[in-house]
Formats: C-alpha cells, structure tokens, sequence
DNA sequence: CTCTAAATAGTCCTTCCGGTCTATTTCTCT
DNA sequence: AGAGAAATAGACCGGAAGGACTATTTAGAG
C-alpha cells in the first residue's frame, strides 16, 4: 500500500536518440520519485484520467507536425484534470512559440539551447504547479491581463468611476456583485433575503449611478471597474 | 526643441541618508538618459498628468505607514496613464507584498538585499513596460488568471462543452460574442445589418444549445469557454 | 437624541426578452 | 442537381425587466 505521490513524465516525440538520451537523464539524474516513459505518438488518457500522480507531458516540438499538432490540442490542455501539465521540448529560441504556448495553456517552455540544469530545475518548477516561461513573456502576459481587467477605456474619467464607485452603497456593491451570477432579480432576492421589489429598488439605483440601461452593461461595468468596488 | 524621451525615477521615501544614495546611483551609474528625483511624500500629479516622458515612482517599503498607504493608492494604480510605474523598494524578502503589488498593479518589488545589479536590471525592465517580480509570483498570479478565464468548474464535462461549443454555427458564435457588449437584440441586429427577428432566432438557438436560460448566463457560459470558440 | 441616508417594500405602466412555431432564401457538400 | 444545414424573417404570447413614484423601517453620524 503506497502513499508516495509520484511524478510521471511522459517524453512525445520521434526523434529516438535524443528523446533516449532525455528519458535517461531524467530517470537517473533528477529527483527519485520521478518516471519516465517515452512515447512516439501522444496518448489522450494522460489528459483525461483523473490521477494522485502528477503528470508532465514533454512535447517535442522539433518536428513541425507535432508543433501543429500541440496548437490542436490547445483546447483541451486548460481543462486537464488537476496535477497534469505539459511543456515543450526543443522549441527554436524564438519568442513566438512562448506566446502561442502560453495562451492555450501550456505550462512551460524548454530550448534546444538551454542547458540540463535549466532543463531540470524547469521540469521540477512545472511538477510543482509553476510556470516555466521567460521574465518577459510571463510579464508581457500577466499585463495584458491586468490591463483587460481592471484599466478603463482612454475615454473614460478615472475620477469619475471612482466617485461613481465611491456612491454606491454597502447593500447596492453587494447586488452588483451577484449580477454576472444569479439569472434573475428573483434568484438574487432569495440569495439575499430580501423581497423582489428591493432588489429591483437597489437596481434601479445602481443603473442610476453607473449609468447603464440595463443588467448587461451593468455586467460590463463590473468588469471594467471591479477594483474600484473593494470594500 | 528636443525629442529625446526622458525616464524620470522617482524615489518616494523618508530614509534621507539611503535614499540620496541610491539617488546617486541612479543618477551616475545607469541609463544616461535617467533623471533622478527625490521626494519624501508623494505627489499625485505624477499619476494624473500625461507626459511624453516615462515616470517611476520607487516606493519605499520600509517605513510600515509608507507600505499602508501604498495599499490606498492601489484603486489609482491601474489607471495611471501609459508609461507610468510604481516600484517597491526595500521590500523585506516576504512574498506577501509581492501578491499585494501585483494585484493593486504595482510594476515591480526590490527587496532590501537585491544587489545593484539587480536593482538596476528591474529598473531598466520596468522602464521598459515589464513587471518586475520573481518568478514563483509572476508564475502563480498568471497560473489563477488563466484558471478563472478557462478552466471549467469540476462538476462540468469538457467532452460535453466541446461539442457544445462545436455545434453553435459561425452566426451564431458571432452573435454569442456581441452579447456582453450590446445591449439589445436592437443593438446587435444593428451591428449585425439584419433584423432584431434573426437576433431572437439565432439566440434562441444559441440558448437551447448552450442550456442557459438568458442572455446573463450565456455571458457566464461564454467567460468559461471562450476558448472553444475560436474559430 | 435627532436627523439623514440606507434598506426595505410596494404600485402602475411600458418595453424588451425568451419560448413555440412557421416559412423563405442562401450555402455547401456530395 | 438535389439534400440538408444555416441564415434569414416573422407572428403571437406570457413573463421578466426597467422607469417613475411613494412609503415605512433601520442604522449610523453628529
């Protein structure tokens, strides 16, 4: 009866001597717990089995057919179970390949130019739930999200939204916020116990203030200023 | 008449004796186009007016009254205008701060043992529209990102979504795409140069294929699965 | 203690939304 | 050329949402 949690690492790619050569290091020179298999053609089960074991998929992405193949796959990365990762293998030292990568949810990604202690302690920040991209693409990344959730159009008054925001009330923040999720202004009194007139009162005062006609702009604004609404 | 765009830093702290020596570094050992600026309280009109210029403010962490205010300042953060930073400097070695920064859009954290080198690396990056903060940080802030744009609840099945999102036809992917920023069937038939009729008709179908009851959950469901729907 | 803002609850009326059903035209694939 | 799917357009109905307005109770600031 084993209780070790072990880290399964899975090698996809033709290339046999190199991916040997990989698959050897890996079993003898990181960390003990880890195994390794070596595997020409991607089998789905790793991404749909759900596992204790924490699993990597290496994807060789010399070969430009597996680079397109992994742009395919791109839909069902991010909804991999839990613990189940996958990083590319021998990417062209070209920032192009992180982006794309990064965007349908790869976890990380290794150079033919990187060196073996790169290599290792990537696969060990991967196996522990990290990203391994460089500075500037996680940056670049992590801003664009930034920016889409929380900056205001350049035509709209910062001052403005923060007094908007500032003259809602505790009760009225709190009705917004359940806006996006409850269907209904009846699921939102149920929610909040109150009657479905006072939710259609605190509505109508909220529409009044932000200035929005309706529920699905009001959505919108919640987006656009979510920060602003912080208690 | 000059066209040179300028970095101008400002530090913003109480501690005059270190303070006016890393002025000295700035001035003397970096970028030549750096102008240096101290000040110990913080002037807001570095974040209100728009300059050709790009502005960082270096906050520093030490003093715990300076770091509570850092926080008020975070609702204006994210709205500075562009090519406008805030840094922490003399942060303790704590990975709180870190979170904290990032998420009231701070652009990067120095830590009192950073070396000069290190300080002057960051610098540079974040004059340079980067974030500056350590990889584990910038890795696990990206990682929850991209959970909360993709990822489905556990309950759900990503088998079922994908044939979900596969069976909504290109018009109706299209209208389902206009929904949270229009605000009527009116609006997006508008958009659309066809009649609020075919709106209502494609919605409806877009509705019974996706199982939400109105528009406001199909922003919900469409938030979840953006990614199935690219084209 | 008092005054005010907030939260609560309601009426009446109009507009828009979503469900069911039908029908025509335009693509697209074989 | 013909079948089938997609896109278009519409009628009809019931219900939910939103606007204008009123009123009572509760809570917090001074």
């Amino acid at each position: 009866m084993e209780d070790v949690k072990d880290y399964n690492v899975h090698i996809v790619g033709s290339n046999r001597l190199d991916n040997e050569l990989l698959h050897n290091f890996l079993e003898q020179s990181t960390n003990p717990s880890i195994n390794c298999f070596l595997n020409d053609t991607f089998s789905h089960s790793i991404f749909q089995e759900k596992t204790e074991d924490t699993n990597l998929v290496l994807w060789d992405c010399k070969d430009p057919k597996r680079y397109d193949h992994l742009k395919k796959l791109g839909k069902h990365i991010p909804n991999a179970p839990e613990r189940c990762y996958i990083a590319c293998i021998n990417a062209h030292p070209d920032h192009k390949i992180e982006k794309m990568a990064i965007n349908i949810g790869v976890n990380g990604v290794f150079y033919e130019n990187d060196t073996l202690s790169t290599l290792k302690k990537g696969i060990n920040a991967i196996l522990n739930g990290e990203l391994w991209f460089s500075r500037v693409t996680l940056s670049a990344t992590l801003s664009s999200f930034l920016i889409n959730n929380s900056c205001h159009p350049p035509d709209t008054n910062i001052d403005e939204a923060l007094k908007v925001a500032a003259s809602l009330t505790k009760r009225e923040r709190e009705v917004l916020r359940l806006i996006p999720s409850l269907s209904s202004n009846e699921e939102i009194s149920e929610q909040l116990y109150v009657s479905p007139f006072t939710v259609k009162a605190h509505l109508r005062n909220i529409y009044r203030k932000i200035k929005v006609p309706n529920r699905v702009q009001a959505i919108f604004w919640l987006t656009q200023n979510y920060r602003l609404l912080e208690d």
